[in-house]
DNA sequence: CGATGCCCCTGAGAGC
DNA sequence: TGCTCTCAGGGGCATC
């Protein structure tokens, strides 16, 4: 579920609530997310003090003061929670203590902290600091999309020579990081291009237009609070807004947004759904 | 190399 | 109410 966007909100929220504090009573409920979970993985958070959040691609890295980092990946439905409430998120929070709920902690304040992942597609782990950019999870990585890593040259030439459609290229995070399906049609229907275009065969100038669409639908969408999919009937906050504006993505059928008399149109690439107009985007 | 299908897992919503 | 089917923001693997 979560994109770049939805991450990096989760992050600014969990900040304030971890940001300085040690770790104590440190609850793991089950032996394995998508992987098991680190050896006596309880026994190393507590005690140990969060010096900072940060967020790479989809991952987030809470670094803490013994030398090594706690990463989390939320997969699909993974939702953390502060005294039950969404961390300034996009999505109702998972129910405190529910059937899913694979972790809980407190920290040194009293506040709760937890960790829910009905799908359990996310995973954690612990990785010595100095080494968590040479870790199979990080060391292939493309940059990030609102960093200086990020621009028409680097991505021409991360393009050049693939016959792949664009669309699946985009998601590929060696290419650049963070990026989901959302945010890759949000994109490729801002630069008004084809997802099926073979992303080698892009222009310079469209490689262009379409690194200012990937990171505008970004920033965008960070400002929003990240995008909500479902609507809950008794959601009360903490939800986000960036769905409102997505011009493609859950549109099928619908009037394209853009200068067009054309209709978006919903078809499979990589396995995953692909909303564009075909009317604009060429 | 690239596209496709399937896998991990659970839940929500649609249609009957 | 309940059944079946499809789909879901993640990523990886095997196969053709």
């Amino acid at each position: 579920m979560p994109e770049l966007p939805e991450v990096e909100t989760v992050r600014r929220g969990l900040e304030p609530a971890l940001a300085g504090r040690r770790l104590q009573h440190v609850r793991v409920n089950r032996p394995d997310l998508r992987f098991p979970f680190p050896e006596r993985f309880a026994e190393r958070l507590e005690g140990a003090r969060v010096e900072r959040l940060e967020r790479r691609a989809k991952y987030l890295r809470f670094h803490l003061d013994d030398g090594e980092t706690w990463v989390t990946h939320l997969g699909m439905t993974g939702r953390f929670t502060i005294d039950g409430q969404a961390p300034g998120e996009f999505e109702e929070p998972a129910p405190t203590g529910g059937k899913h709920e694979h972790l809980s902690l407190t920290t040194d304040q009293g506040r709760r902290i937890g960790f829910s992942d009905a799908r359990r597609f996310g995973y954690m782990a612990l990785i010595p600091t100095a080494e968590l950019d040479e870790h199979p999870w990080f060391r292939g990585l493309g940059p990030e999309p609102l960093g200086n890593g990020f621009n028409a040259a680097q991505l021409k030439a991360a393009f050049r020579g693939r016959r792949q459609n664009v669309k699946a290229t985009l998601l590929d995070q060696r290419v650049v990081a963070g990026v989901g399906n959302i945010y890759a049609c949000e994109a490729l229907f801002r630069a008004r291009i084809s997802p099926r275009t073979p992303a080698g065969k892009l222009s310079t100038a469209r490689v262009e237009r379409l690194v200012q669409a990937v990171r505008q639908v970004l920033l965008e969408a960070i400002e929003a609070g990240g995008s909500t999919l479902r609507d809950f009937a008794n959601a009360d906050g903490g939800q986000g807004y960036f769905q409102h504006a997505f011009d493609v993505y859950g549109r099928e059928g619908k009037p394209c947004p853009g200068d067009c008399p054309g209709v978006v149109r919903r078809f499979v690439q990589a396995g995953r759904s692909t909303f564009w107009c075909p009317g604009c985007q060429t």
